[in-house]
DNA sequence: AACACGGGGCC
DNA sequence: GGCCCAGTGTT
C-alpha cells in the first residue's frame, strides 16, 4: 500500500461510475461482466452485459443453452473465443464444481477464459481475495505514477508490474482498490489525454513530476496487418433460398455463419468458378472495406441467380429472410443491412 | 516469446 | 490511420 493511498479510495469514492455488476456480489454476475469486458470499453460491454443477465439469469441457464444462442448473444462484440469459453466454464461449474461458482483464485483459473486478470478481478471482488488486478488500466497508471519503462508488453513487464500491483495492494479491502485503480485509470489516467490537472495523485506521480505523462507506458512491437481479398458469393435461388456456412477450424469468426467464399491474392473483377463449378451471370453488389485489428479485409460480394441452389458439402441452403437468426459477423450484419436483396 | 483473435471510439 | 480497450489461448 502506497503512501496517500486514500488519496484515490477518495476520488473514487466520489466519482466512480454506478455500473450494473458493482451492486452485486453474486460471483455470477462478476465473472460475466469481467468476460464481456475484456479487450472492451464498458459503453460497448454494457447493454451485452445487460442482454445477458437477463437471458442467462445464473450459471445454470447459460450452461444449459446452446452455444449458438450464446453466440448469437454476444454477436458484435468480436473476440468470439469469449462466448466459446464463457459457456464452456458455465458447463464446468455445474460438472467439476456442482454448479457453485469456484471461490478462490487458483479454482477459478482453471476455467476456460479465465486468466490472471480475471482471477484476480472475481477473486477480490466477490471474496475479498487479495489478488492485485493488473489491466491494461493499472498497467498505465503505475507506469506512470513510478516512470517504470519495462514495456507492458513483454514477460518481464508483466512480471514487474503484477508484483508492484500486488505490494501496493490494500489488503484490507482488494476488492475497492483493484476498482479503484482501474476507475483512475479509464477516467484520469488516460491514454492520449490524460487529466492530470484533476488527478488525485498528481503530486505523487513521478511521470508528472517532469512532464512525460506521454511516454509511458512503453510498449515493444506493433502488430503488422495483413491485407486480404475476400469475395462472398449469394447463390441466390428462384424460391429466394441462399447458401450459408458455418465457419469451422481456426481463423476469425470461428462458430459463425457467412457466404461461400472465394479469396483472392488481389482484387478482381469477375467471379467465373466456385470449387470446380463455373458461374455464369455474377454480378458485383457491394464492394467495402472492412477493419480488423490484425486484417484488413478487401470485401465484394457477388450475386448469382440460379433455378436451384446447388448442393454443396459443407453449405446449407435457407430462406433468404431467416439468415438474421444466425449468429454473423459484423461484416456480414452489414451486407445485410445494406443490399437490396435482403430488403423485404 | 510471439502471435491470433473483433469491433468501436478517440485523436 | 494509429492506438487502445476490466486479456486469453495457442504454438
Amino acid at each position: 500500500m502506497i503512501d496517500k493511498q486514500y488519496l484515490i479510495f477518495d476520488w473514487y469514492s466520489e466519482n466512480k461510475r454506478n455500473l450494473p455488476w458493482r451492486s452485486v456480489k453474486d460471483p455470477y454476475y462478476i465473472w460475466l461482466s469481467e468476460i464481456i469486458l475484456q479487450q472492451t470499453k464498458v459503453d460497448q460491454g454494457l447493454p451485452y452485459y445487460l442482454k445477458f443477465i437477463k437471458c442467462y439469469p445464473n450459471v445454470k441457464s447459460l450452461a444449459a443453452a446452446d452455444l449458438e444462442s450464446v453466440l448469437k448473444l454476444w454477436q458484435g462484440l468480436g473476440y468470439y473465443s469469449r462466448a466459446r469459453n464463457l459457456h464452456s466454464a458455465a458447463k464446468q461449474v455445474m460438472t467439476d464444481f456442482g454448479g457453485v461458482f469456484p471461490d478462490n483464485y487458483d479454482s477459478l483459473l482453471s476455467l476456460k477464459g479465465v486468466g490472471e486478470y480475471t482471477a484476480a478481478a472475481v477473486s477480490s471482488f466477490a471474496y475479498g481475495e487479495a489478488k492485485a488486478v493488473v489491466d491494461g488500466n493499472v498497467f498505465r497508471v503505475l507506469s506512470r505514477l513510478f516512470k517504470i519503462a519495462t514495456p507492458i508488453n513483454s514477460t518481464k513487464g508483466k512480471k514487474e508490474f503484477t508484483i508492484l500491483a500486488n505490494e501496493i495492494l490494500d489488503k484490507s479491502q482488494p476488492g475497492e482498490h483493484n476498482q479503484a485503480m482501474m476507475e483512475l485509470g479509464a477516467l484520469v489516467c488516460k491514454p492520449k489525454s490524460p487529466q492530470c490537472e484533476i488527478c488525485p495523485v498528481q503530486g505523487i506521480c513521478l511521470a508528472f513530476a517532469d512532464k512525460t505523462q506521454l511516454d509511458y507506458p512503453v510498449k515493444e512491437k506493433k502488430l503488422k496487418v495483413k491485407v486480404r481479398h475476400l469475395n462472398y458469393l449469394l447463390f441466390l435461388d428462384q424460391n429466394n433460398n441462399i447458401l450459408i456456412r458455418k465457419r469451422e477450424g481456426q481463423g476469425i469468426w470461428e462458430g459463425l455463419y457467412d457466404f461461400p467464399c472465394v479469396e483472392t491474392s488481389e482484387s478482381v473483377d469477375e467471379v467465373k468458378e466456385f470449387e470446380g463449378v463455373t458461374l455464369k451471370n455474377v454480378f458485383l453488389d457491394l464492394e467495402v472495406k472492412h477493419i480488423l485489428t490484425h486484417q484488413k479485409l478487401m470485401v465484394k460480394f457477388w450475386v448469382h441467380h440460379k433455378k436451384d441452389t446447388p448442393k454443396t458439402n459443407g453449405y446449407m441452403a435457407i430462406p433468404i429472410g431467416d439468415i438474421s437468426n444466425f449468429p454473423l459477423p459484423q461484416l456480414i450484419v452489414r451486407y445485410v443491412n445494406e443490399s437490396s436483396f435482403f430488403k423485404r
